[in-house]
RNA sequence: GCCCCCAUCGUCUAGCGGCCUAGGACGCCGGCCUUUCAAGCCGGUAACAUGGAUUCGAAUUCCAUUGGGGGCACCA
């Protein structure tokens, strides 16, 4: 019998969580629940210097947001200094890992002096033979030693990772790693190895920028005695210049893709999809369909670009599938938000929900909704009269135009807007105008805009009166 | 500099020796629909990095080359 499924989500929270970060979340999130496993939250938090504050907070935020719910944590490895600490001791005690004195100082020099030799960066191993003598010299001189693992002299260390298999590093290309820092916190390479041991980790499943480091996990599991995770290290996610994406790309939180109305579930489908397809031709599955789907023998070797654009286009597919009521009550807080100050304030609920369907088809991001609707809000329309004058029209007809429209317009009972159709058809036939022109006319001097909704639709939820009031004003417009 | 990984349309990808005159999607271009804008529908543009080898047969296997990326901290 195989161990359940244990999969670890590991951030530092040194900021905000990084859509690279939350798609690997994701595919670990995803395979747990393939596999009906578990999710384990754990935060990294060795660094004290790194720490944001509040990091911890948005992170989790962000797996809800994505809906990824983690089992168990999260877990502070801040609050389990002992664990690493004893493993380091124990290594000590061993022979697999001694204690250094060097100083930051002369460590930076020898790096600079390597790398002006053109060689490798690397601890020269200075403290690994110390005597009992110079050691305790350097004790009383009151020096703090960190930890660092004696990485065995000859030999190579190979894995198999899920992904890209087979993988060989020679030992003597590792250097004597720190795994005990001065100030009594483990690095990433102990904490990492002594929680997933201790969580049952079942597999790893990381970021590739963590492929060259795992021999030295791999070393780290051999010399405690502990038998090594599965590797699962996945694609990463890159910038337009084809480089790890990152701030310098100005890459976004995914938090902020939120605040700019990404929905959550085409932000989880889009990101799945980088680096791993269902077959030849999938482009919306579901959050179930993914759950149910899901392996990792689907996962790509090669980086993958960020690509905004089908980002965009996901995002209105899956906007264009929400009922009305649920597109509604999810624009309602980008309404309040991006709707001018003049707008008053609380908006009227029954009116939103007229309004609504006219734009649902027609937006992208849930950013774009106010000011696609701007005019159903605000009484003052600012336009240029001449954005009146249609398409081979001039000031005297469209002038015309209006009046009779407004005239016949004003004589309706009713304002719907099969009513609006029947009658602004053939008027336009009667002034001797394309319905389009006609149409124009009036789409301008009704909503301030060339583009919008349906025309009689718009007018029918504007109403009469508004309707009536905005071409009378359209036509002093024109008149001045 | 050293180590590791990768390599199909501009981008995301399918392809795991013959089904490939390489499929899908985004974008782009053209058309249809149409009161504008979208949406929708139809069509088009565009790729196996290069050179060897294996094989009856290679996008698929192997080896070089080239290119790209990642790593080389008391950061994760």
């Amino acid at each position: 019998m195989t161990a359940p499924v244990r999969t670890r989500f590991a951030p530092s929270p040194t900021g905000m969580p990084q859509v690279g970060n939350m798609r690997t979340a994701i595919f670990d999130w995803l395979f747990a629940r393939h596999c009906g496993g578990k999710f384990i939250l754990r935060i990294e938090d060795t660094d004290r210097e790194r720490i944001v504050p509040g990091a911890v907070e948005t992170i989790m935020e962000g797996l809800r947001w994505l809906g990824l719910d983690w089992d168990e944590g999260p877990y502070f490895q801040s609050e389990r200094l002992h664990l690493y600490k004893e493993a380091a001791e124990r290594l000590v005690r061993e022979g697999y890992a001694y204690y250094c004195y060097c100083s930051p100082e002369r460590l930076e020099k020898m790096r600079q002096e390597q790398i002006a030799r053109k060689q490798p960066p690397g601890y020269d191993r200075t403290c690994r033979n110390l005597t009992a003598r110079e050691r305790a010299d350097y004790e009383a001189a009151g020096i703090k030693p960190v930890i660092r693992f004696r990485v065995p002299d000859g030999g190579k260390t190979t894995f198999t990772d899920t992904i890209y298999g087979e993988v060989t590093f020679e030992n003597n290309t590792i250097d004597d790693f720190v795994m005990l820092k001065s100030d009594g916190y483990p690095t990433y390479h102990l904490a990492s190895v002594v929680d997933d041991h201790a969580m049952k980790i079942t597999h790893v499943i990381r970021g590739e920028e963590w492929l060259s480091s795992t021999p030295r996990h791999i070393l780290l599991y051999q010399a405690l005695g502990y038998e090594p995770p599965q590797y699962v290290h996945t694609p990463l996610i890159l910038g337009p210049d084809r480089s790890k994406l990152s701030k310098r790309h100005g890459a976004k939180s995914i938090l902020e893709y939120r605040e700019e109305g990404y929905l959550p579930e085409a932000m989880l489908n889009f990101l799945v999809l980088i680096g791993w397809s269902l077959d030849d031709k999938t482009e919306i599955i579901s959050r179930d369909d993914l759950i149910k789907y899901f392996t990792l023998e689907r996962i790509s070797k090669t980086s993958a670009v960020f690509n905004i654009e089908k980002l965009n286009w996901m995002n209105g597919v899956y906007i264009r599938s929400l009922n009305v009521e649920d597109f509604t009550m999810r624009a309602l807080p980008f309404l309040e938000k991006g709707l001018p100050p003049e707008a008053k304030r609380p908006l009227d609920i029954a009116y939103v929900r007229r309004v609504m369907p006219l734009v649902q088809e027609r937006v992208k991001k849930l950013t774009e909704v106010p000011a696609l609707t701007k005019f159903f809000f605000v009484e003052t329309l600012d336009y240029p009269a001449e954005l009146l004058i249609a398409k081979n029209m001039t000031r005297q007809n469209t002038l015309h135009a209006l009046e009779v429209s407004l005239k016949r317009l004003s004589e309706l009972a009713s304002f719907d807007e099969t009513v609006l159709e029947n009658l602004l058809r053939p008027l336009a036939e009667e002034l001797g105008l394309k319905t389009g022109q006609l149409f124009s006319v009036l789409r301008t001097a009704v909503t301030g805009e060339t583009a919008t909704p349906p025309l009689f639709q718009t007018m029918a939820v504007l109403g009469k009166d508004r309707c009536l009031r905005r071409i009378s004003l359209a036509l002093e417009k024109l008149r001045n």
